[in-house]
DNA sequence: TATGAATGAGAGTTCATTCAT
DNA sequence: GATGAATGAACTCTCATTCAT
């Protein structure tokens, strides 16, 4: 800490100048390369500071790819947040949970494609954390789920199991869609209507009327 | 075709003995440590063979890589094909599907947790190939997918988004319930069934007769 | 001179009290850590003061180090000059070095250590300095013992070579004497009366009447 | 291991060819550089192999410190071992061992000086082996000395205690003798002479005749 | 005076790969 | 076929030091 302090308003972790900055590059790197591909010296460079400044930002590389991942799910779930709250019902929660989750893993470069990439594997020693921030956002879903479910509105299922598929739907989707034959982009114009269709239809109420 | 075929390749490829067991250990090593965590020298350590007989059998570490885990995918096509062939009818083949595909990742240490940690990410330069490899188990189903639409046994819908969809769902509720806590467990005994549900009333025609 | 002139050095140049608490901080790391082990970081937090602090007292590591080393052989000058000066005479004289040196090495945490650990190698930049602080006390002794020797109290012998001689006899066994194990603790209750009768016995003019 | 045998027939440790090449060179270089000034890749410069041969023989820079040491105190071993068997007695005994450790210590660049200088600090993880290497030299010298006072050649001491002061005692005036100065050399005429006669003087019997 | 963010050379170590035997 | 000694680029991380404030 002292690091992060220096001036407390901007956004939420991570401070003012260099801790954003170094974060946002390691996002786009560990993006692009992976957690081994992409070097501390690469970071350092493409954040424009020294392997120094980094080190005094973030203990260690683990460190700086959990900020990334973080910060990730949090903007994931900051967004999730703001689109309802006023009393949209069903069919609507459940179209817009698949295609807020698909356009933000679908998003370009960013750290995006981290969430949908790095949630199994690749860094043995962080698995546990990384497993519990995709708990929290899994979590949060399944809340939603519940709620649904005790207005009637959607059917009984297991709130936190439901919300791991309705996740896992649509990153596997997703990872088929951003890359670059012309079934991708089919897939990129038609995924968020089918998923949603699936979706919905996996859990909207038996229509005993 | 190539689906069908892929089965055969495990038995010519494997060599007199010494390239299947260099492979088997390293399934089992890649699926403990992830691609990085396991060197070549762990690698023929476990398998009992000197790093020379190594690269003579493999000509690089992606090489293994790719072996194992085409060697996954084959085994699965496999189970897959071995399933139906004879006239099953359409939730009983979704349910085994997803029944399956569970099962098969859930299995322990073996390289079956690869296959649902590989197919995105860990080893950039390996993408376009495990993809590929996705692309077919994915395409496989696909067209059973195709076959039951056919039959009027289960609503139109692009197959292979859907066939990427039920993958996604099993493996992101699998890896969840891999891990050690009560809801894991949970996880494990509801999982099937549950995921077996949500799939068929996905796909199922509508009611009206 | 020079010897007596010494144990002032320590007063005047301890600046306001922030140089002394640095130093006395850097003692103990120094002499737990040795110089590559004690960091700048961990001595100005040990010091309680900022690393700009740190550096504003003095201007290199190397210079903290020496400001350390020659506080303690300051000291132990002091002690020294402090024992004799009425007309003790010679065989007490000999066991009050051999016992004033050996308590001082092998009491505890404090710098005392340092000066047995560092007149040699550690920080090859250094050494020509160390070797000289050392030299200065030796020449302190090596007056005493020459002293002695014109009274005809001790035998003749190369003064300087005498006190070396004696100071690693000294060091040697304190050395051992500090580990934890029981030839230790025998060392440090027999190490002073021991040592002192060799060094008189070796002392000792010849009993020719 | 696998590495040091090869063929097995030359001297004792370290074996044929690479590794003997480097643990000279890691002497060359601890000896003058100290074990912080003497990096690894210096090393292998200095040896003339690559960084990966330097570690495919030492597991760890402390490990080719430790061989380096290990050797020095076995050659001393060695050397000492080989100058009496014969019946020589008591003040030849004394004189031998000093002028023996006198030589080898002033003895050029070898790794003679890394005896008298390492067996204190300069690498706190290593200090209980460094002393053991020590402890078993000394016990050596003990051993001599018990059979002495047994034969009444010597006067009774604690011999183990009596062995590091004449190491101490040897090693203090070397140190000094090294330096290029008036003294210094003064120190390497008489030092051998001067030391052995304080030694005798401290050790032989009463002349209770 | 005093601070601590920032630097960057250099540390020890790993590891996929080669090749003479 | 089979071996494993040898390579060296690249890795993460440390730390004495500087300097704008």
């Amino acid at each position: 800490m002292g690091a992060v302090r220096t001036n407390v308003r901007s956004e939420d972790k991570a401070g003012p100048g260099l801790a954003r900055r170094i974060r946002d590059a390691a996002a786009r790197l560990f993006a692009r390369h992976g957690f081994h591909g992409a070097g501390m010296r690469l970071i350092a460079e493409e954040a424009g500071v020294s392997i120094g400044a980094l080190y005094h930002y973030f203990p260690s590389k683990e460190d700086v790819f959990m900020a990334v991942l973080r910060q990730e799910y949090d903007q994931r779930l900051a967004e999730a947040q703001a689109l309802w709250q006023e009393g949209t019902s069903a069919p609507e929660v459940v179209r817009r949970v698949v295609e807020l989750h698909f356009a933000s893993l679908a998003a370009g470069e960013g750290g995006g494609r981290l969430v949908g990439r790095a949630w199994q594997g690749e860094v043995p020693t962080l698995r546990p954390q990384i497993l519990a921030l995709r708990e929290e956002y899994a979590q949060y879903i399944a809340r939603l789920l519940s709620k649904a479910m005790a207005r009637g509105e959607i059917r009984r299922t297991h709130p936190l199991l439901t919300a791991y598929a309705l996740l896992g739907l649509v990153e596997s989707v997703t990872a088929r869609a951003v890359a670059g034959d012309a079934v991708a982009h089919e897939m990129r114009e038609e995924g968020p209507q089918e998923l949603a269709e699936i979706a919905w239809r996996a859990l909207r109420p038996d229509e005993a009327g």
